[in-house]
RNA sequence: GCCGGAGUAGCUCAGUCGGUUAGAGCAGCGGAAUCAUAAUCCGCGUGUCGGGGGUUCGAGUCCCUCCUCCGGCACCA
């Protein structure tokens, strides 16, 4: 079954900081969770880079466009695998098929009738050579960067016909409730559909960088339609030789932030009914990170969070699952070092490492290594009933801070089990020796199975686990207790360091 | 202003169709245990469930109203 997913495409006119990195690691949880269910996974990623932003930053210190873009978006794309995010691959809206792809896409856009010229009228900057949004001009119409007055002009424009899609939208709005999620995500759309949909503008005119309108070449397009479009492209030529479009389209899940919402939920279905193309099944739109005094993130405040600090520090996986812990998937969250740190210690190196090490010790201090190949207590069996099935059930409905509680109580549940059961005390009356096995059996398997289904979160530390464990298998079909005894047999078990060691506290 | 979301223990939050003494994690205090990364486990909370009013046999859960915070209200990506 295919499952195509995707993040936003970050515009490269800045650096990667924490929020791409959120949005990769969330949006690669997903991908992780589905390609361990033995789900065809397409996952993409990449950068944004037409647009008035990049053209002045690159003007303004002296280099071409496509340098800075190159430059900057070669920074984007060395974070992902920092990330340890799973991508199929990584889209650039400046690859010469994909621009070919938004013109031969817009083109039928403009065949199929939804596009006409009209003037566009606005406040123009003579200095910035370019038209001005009302709300950043300054007092008496001046230039927000050069404080000069702007002058009234009109330029003749290519707009869409958003309009004419607004009962197609709401119809879509009224068949799918899940199309944008989560709900509250949904009803902002919606509302906003409600109000009333007027055509946009589809290109630019004074501006260069951009791709080329096919049938104007006088003008570019405007930038969201050429970096929407990155979803639908990316397919055609993601795979040399190879066109995915039909087996991939529609996408599963586009995975954005708030701050872009409506050209996704409104803007991108249009333009696709517009062109005849299928809309995505879901929109799933993420919170916002802020700061651990809850505020926005700012220099200024000094309460960011530095990603690539965090994973210096503690690794790439105490990031994943700090970030996918800590902030409800659809909330916004606060996060910091503080918080990380609190995360680090009680829930990955005490709950979960230390786990991993008692029961590894006791396995070969009790029974040299070997796990007995016994059947694991009915007790904990019955409490892991059913927990493969919750968790992907919550998955297809994007809850994955809910599926990691509900694996974390299971991981809480475990360390509760060796309380219960002190195989210490059993190891010391043989006639006990049935219990012990049966309570290192059952560890064996309960770190196991919570193993495989933390994989999609932090997928280099179980890997590391599980092959220490001598069963590898991270497919889902591995993410239940084994009935009659564990997977590994007859394999002694090395000595396991910390998986997550504490760190002095430094700093 | 209009629309939407949120306001539950010191902190972060769960609370499904209204129904038994309102829950979890963290932090704090006390205890147990010693297999383990001094890691774990157990016990301890008189919370006006933002204020007020209403519906109901019964409301954190529905309705009204007020207060506070946040977001959206179209071309900034």
């Amino acid at each position: 079954m295919p499952f195509y997913i995707t993040t936003a495409i970050d515009y490269v006119n800045g650096d990667p900081h924490l929020g791409h990195a959120y949005e990769k690691i969330a949006a690669d949880v997903l991908a992780r969770h589905h390609r361990q269910r033995g789900e065809d996974v397409f996952f993409l990623t990449g950068t944004d880079e037409h647009g008035e932003p990049v053209a002045d930053t690159a003007h303004a210190q002296g280099i071409e466009p496509q340098e800075l873009a190159d430059r900057n978006a070669a920074r984007f794309k060395a974070l992902v695998p920092q990330l340890n995010v799973s991508n199929d691959f990584f889209i650039r809206t400046t690859d010469e098929p994909h621009k070919l792809a938004v013109q031969q896409f817009l083109q039928k856009v403009y065949d199929n009738g939804h596009v006409y010229k009209a003037l566009y009228e606005g406040w123009y900057c003579p200095r910035c050579a370019d038209f001005k949004v009302e709300n950043e001009i300054l007092e008496g119409n001046r230039c927000p960067i050069h404080e000069i007055p702007l002058t009234r002009e009109s330029e003749e424009n290519w707009f869409f016909k958003l309009s004419a899609f607004q009962q197609q939208l709401e119809q879509l709005y009224a068949a799918r409730k899940d199309f944008v999620m989560p709900q509250r995500a949904y009803n902002e759309a919606h509302a906003f559909l409600s109000q009333g949909l007027q055509d946009v503008s589809l290109s630019r005119g004074k501006l260069s960088w951009g791709v080329t309108v096919p049938w104007d070449p006088s003008h570019v397009f405007y930038v969201w339609f050429d970096a929407l479009l990155n979803y639908y492209t990316a397919l055609s030529y993601a795979r040399p030789g190879e066109d995915l479009t039909d087996h991939y389209w529609p996408a599963q899940f586009h995975v954005i932030g708030k701050d872009i919402l409506k050209f996704h939920t409104i803007f991108w279905p249009a333009m696709l009914m517009a062109a005849g193309v299928a809309v995505p099944e879901h929109v799933f739109v993420h919170g916002f990170l802020m700061g651990e005094d809850g505020r926005r993130m700012s220099k200024t405040f000094g309460n960011g969070l530095d990603p690539f600090e965090v994973m210096d520090a503690f690794g790439t996986d105490a990031l994943r699952f700090y970030l996918t812990r800590e902030v409800t998937f659809g909330n916004d969250g606060n996060v910091g070092m503080n918080g990380l740190r609190a995360r680090y210690d009680a829930e990955l190196a005490n709950d979960y490492g230390n786990l991993a090490s008692r029961t590894v010790a006791m396995l070969r201090r009790y029974r040299d290594g070997n796990v007995p190949q016994v059947a694991v207590d009915p007790v904990i069996a019955q409490e892991f009933e059913g927990l493969a099935e919750q968790i992907s059930a919550l998955f297809d409905r994007a809850e994955t801070s809910q599926a990691l509680e509900l694996i974390w109580q299971r991981v809480r549940r475990l360390n509760r089990y060796v309380e219960e059961r002190q195989p210490w005390q059993l190891a010391k009356d043989d006639s006990q020796a049935a219990a012990l096995d049966e309570t290192l059996t059952t560890l064996f398997e309960g770190i196991r199975v919570v193993s495989v289904l933390l994989h999609p979160y932090i997928p280099a530390s179980v890997e590391k686990l599980l092959e220490s464990l001598g069963a590898p298998d991270t497919s889902y079909s591995a993410a239940r207790l084994s009935a009659t005894g564990p997977l590994a047999g007859g394999v002694e078990l090395p000595q396991l360091e910390p998986l997550f060691p504490k760190l002095d506290s430094g700093r």
